[in-house]
DNA sequence: TACCAGGTAAAAA
DNA sequence: TTTTTACATGGT
């Protein structure tokens, strides 16, 4: 009951650190031993056990977002057994083995972190991204009880203490002002775009329908989405094996750091095919770690 | 105190 | 067509 099995070996800690390493992530929070998101409405924690992951609650809705969540949609075994040919992958794998990166579950969280990371470090992006959350995101309707309201008595499940929110709705944030996106850290240009691609007349569902190219032609077609983000979104929410961020400046620099040689960044992506996706993921990892 | 950090669009040349 | 500039926060 409430498990889901996950490729072995699986490094829990080591694959969700991404919530913790750069700053707080109200939408994702890991509390007690476990990573804790608001899923259709309500808490559920996920924390390690034999052979994957335990997952409380558990449902057929709850179990489709977990698992892209996780990342269960990356072939690892495949990439660990590509790896072997290139030096670099070989020793990232050898000291990563059960690495898996998260993704994003959802589209619009996916396209809205990425506007909030655009150019800024990435400290400064988680702390502007928490603010939002704070402020337009959800409380789990059967999680512990907020400041000021709350549900209290006949939980389905008890309080955990996690203090997690769910990702502000898109139609919440097409509903929100310029101004108060602002006050919470945007710029005035990216509260523009974030409001933009909020009330864009674009469903971001669709768009896992669609090959590459299509998507990012479509993502960069809105104001305040170029290259990169449609890159990150290939590769962090569609999970895309090829996906390649090569406007990335993390990415920029471990391939730097691990191929002196290189000159140009997204030619130098031909040579990860079909893997470039979970080969960007292992490089900014080993870079990470260096 | 400056300067830089997992970009982007718009202005200026 | 190519190059330069503004942008707002957080860490060092």
């Amino acid at each position: 009951m409430g498990l889901i099995a996950v490729p072995q070996p699986y490094d829990f800690e080591r694959s969700l650190d991404r919530f913790t390493f750069w700053g707080v992530d109200r939408a994702n929070v890991w509390h007690d031993g476990g990573l804790h998101r608001v899923v259709a409405g309500r808490e559920v924690r996920i924390t390690p056990a034999n052979g994957g992951v335990r997952i409380e609650p558990l449902d057929d809705t709850i179990e489709p977002v977990v698992r892209k969540l996780l990342g269960l949609e990356l072939d690892l075994p495949a990439f660990h057994a590509f790896a072997q040919g290139e030096p670099v992958l070989a020793e990232a794998a050898q000291r990563f083995p059960g690495f898996r990166p998260p993704l994003a579950p959802d589209p619009f969280e996916a396209l809205v972190s990425s506007i909030t990371a655009q150019q800024v470090s990435l400290h400064a992006a988680f702390a502007v991204r928490s603010r939002l959350i704070d402020r337009f995101g959800e409380r789990s309707a059967c999680s512990g009880s907020g400041p000021g309201e709350g549900v209290r008595g006949n939980r389905e499940v008890p309080p955990t203490g996690a203090n997690v929110l769910a990702f502000p709705t898109r139609e919440r944030v097409a509903r929100a002002s310029e101004a108060e996106l602002i006050v919470l850290g945007f710029s005035r240009r990216k509260a523009e775009y974030v409001l933009g691609v909020a009330r864009a007349d674009l469903d971001f569902h669709e768009l896992a329908s669609l090959p590459d190219d299509e998507v990012k032609a479509r993502l960069t077609s809105l104001r305040g989405l170029g290259e990169w983000s449609a890159d990150w979104f290939l590769a962090r929410h569609l999970a895309r094996p090829e996906a390649w961020p090569a406007g990335d400046l993390g990415l920029r620099k471990a391939v730097l750091a691990f191929y002196p040689e290189v000159t140009d960044v997204r030619a130098a992506g031909e040579r990860f095919r079909p893997f470039q996706n979970l080969s960007a993921h292992y490089l900014l990892a080993a870079l990470r770690y260096l």
